[in-house]
DNA sequence: TTGAAAGCGCTAACAG
DNA sequence: CTGTTAGCGCTTTCAA
């Protein structure tokens, strides 16, 4: 009635068991499992071959309160339903498995007291790091987190108040490139949709600063915030094309895909012709950007490049055991698509 | 030099350091931890408050390995940067995080190597469960799973062989109204994009269904399957319309919306109107069948309430301890928007 | 080269 | 009502 063979039973099996079964001691086990210490070459092979048949997967838990890591990344972003957060969470997860750790996902929704939650959550669980990305308003809790030395690195966000390693898109030049494309083609009364992010804050400089190097005058009425939805980019477009008191804009520069189209949506409700009536830029270039039609023109994150570095950061931190405060700057793409009207230049992608 | 005040030095305050500030045995923290046995309720209140004052995060670690819960779930799908994925993701997060518990996920992109690494990995990180979404190859991986007694439930996929519980949408019904709902408007040409998966089998059927049910006939040349993606619906929309064999369709019903949209993109490239020319009709009713211009004509999956389903039902067998192999089959709402013409019935949200 | 033993932080009898 | 104690599965000195 005993299993002596290989079938191990329904008990999980653990580090005795194959100590046992290889006539060696755990701590032997241990080392192979490890690769630590030395030992002779059978006698690793023959713990090695037992770990085999016995079908035998080291507890993460045991491990973890020893003092090792757990093998596990926790990723805050707003809304990991939101295409840019889902690419980007895709692009992590590969790249975190391919060194062996998970990623637990939380989406914030940029409320404060699920950020605490999450946070506390990932704590106990006893995360090896944190990635950070979009927004996070209480930034106590993180420099508490810098304080205590858990490794945590920010993506997409250069809240300059957090002194970590940071991986972002220039914002700044992606929201020059936007409105020089607008400024270029002809357009002289730019709006500009952003969102309550820091991101924003440097894109509408950006949009700001372009519209000095044309001559242009950038209007304040021009430049709304919102958070980031279709409803949102809606809304604000129907806003800014009732107002009695300034000039109707030909051009709208939303700071993410999704107002992009939900102005796009506004607009043909107008019975506006995109571009000839309005133009519109959106940023991100997600899945989005290309399934309407006309295609959007949008700036593009390198998502692939960026989620793929901020991994790397992070693991090297976690290694090190402190934070390195590398900043890495991407370069954002102008992708010409069908929302504006090209007399020239820039990527052309048309569909 | 010590840190007499509560003001917690860096290292982590264990389930000693409140019991000595309380001045009682770890045992009793235990139990106001875990909400067990009785004490005075003095007492109680005087550990909890310690606990407030420290900061104090029980490891769950530890408690994992003394044979409690992880308070983790594994979430497998195919692609998580899939929209109905994501939104699928998204639900199930917020409904697990309501109830205290995490989720890891992993994107198995339909290859058996990485189902097998996901799964191993996930047991070894002592998931309390898993939810299987959407396609799974290696069947035999979630049967030793099931074997072993380990939580294990299946979203939007009605594999017959996997004795589980399991939440899915009527995969026939939606393929019979997205076919009725062609041939009510008078097309009797609609071929069918399916995918690989068994869900899409249901949908043919019903397509074929619907065919009979109108004494039309369902053409064998009008069946393609493939992989979810835009490109496909693309590139299986092109096949359809270059073939010289059988008369072209007039209708296309897509089975998921990325393949729809691929199918839109083509039809356009090639100078057809929608839905004049040839009508389209998705599946899943995911945030890209909002953004095309005309609106996609889908089948609706009730993602919200799925999701929410099989959190519930996961950790109701996790309580248990057992499969309790339920089946719950949701209705699918066709939801007609801007890519088929319509004469008549139909939840109508044209944009 | 190997193993005995002391924990990691927590839970769960079992005594007191 | 409360504390003592024996582990959970693993790592890591330190001796042998």
């Amino acid at each position: 009635m005993e299993n002596s063979k290989s079938e191990a039973k329904s008990m999980k099996v653990t580090i005795y068991d194959i100590a046992k079964k290889a006539g060696v001691s755990i701590a032997t086990v241990s080392k192979v499992i490890n690769n630590t210490g030395s030992m002779r070459e059978s006698t690793r092979q023959r713990v090695l071959e037992i770990m085999q048949q016995l079908n035998y997967q080291p507890s993460v838990m045991a491990s973890a309160l020893m003092g090792k890591k757990t093998e596990t990344i926790g990723l805050l972003v707003p809304d990991i339903s939101n295409p840019l957060f889902s690419e980007m969470a895709r692009t992590i997860e590969d790249r975190a498995h391919d060194q062996g750790m998970s990623v637990i996902m939380c989406s914030t929704d940029d409320n404060p007291e699920k950020e605490k939650k999450y946070v506390e959550l990932l704590q106990r669980k006893q995360v090896d790091g944190f990635i950070v990305g979009a927004s996070f308003h209480d930034k106590s809790l993180l420099q508490e987190l810098i304080d205590n030395n858990i490794p945590l690195v920010m993506l997409t966000q250069d809240e300059p108040s957090l002194d970590v390693s940071k991986v972002t898109v220039d914002d700044f030049k992606g929201g020059y490139e936007a409105t020089s494309h607008l400024l270029f083609n002809g357009h002289q009364n730019i709006a500009i949709i952003a969102e309550y992010a820091y991101s924003s804050n440097l894109r509408i400089n950006g949009y700001r600063a372009a519209h000095e190097v044309y001559g242009a005058v950038s209007k304040e009425e021009y430049i709304y915030r919102t958070t980031a939805s279709i409803l949102n980019g809606k809304k604000y477009f129907d806003k800014l094309f009732s107002r009695q008191d300034v000039e109707l804009p030909t051009a709208i520069f939303a700071c993410n895909d999704q107002l992009a189209i939900g102005a796009i949506q506004a607009a043909k409700e107008k019975g506006l012709q995109i571009p000839n009536d309005v133009s519109i830029v959106g940023f991100d270039d997600t899945i989005l950007a290309t399934t309407t039609v006309p295609g959007l023109t949008t700036i593009a994150q390198p998502i692939k490049t960026m989620g793929e570095k901020i991994v790397d950061v992070l693991i090297k931190e976690i290694k090190a055991g402190k934070s390195l405060k590398e900043r890495f700057l991407y370069n954002p793409e102008l992708i010409v698509r069908g929302t504006t009207n090209v007399f020239n230049e820039g990527t052309v992608d048309k569909q």
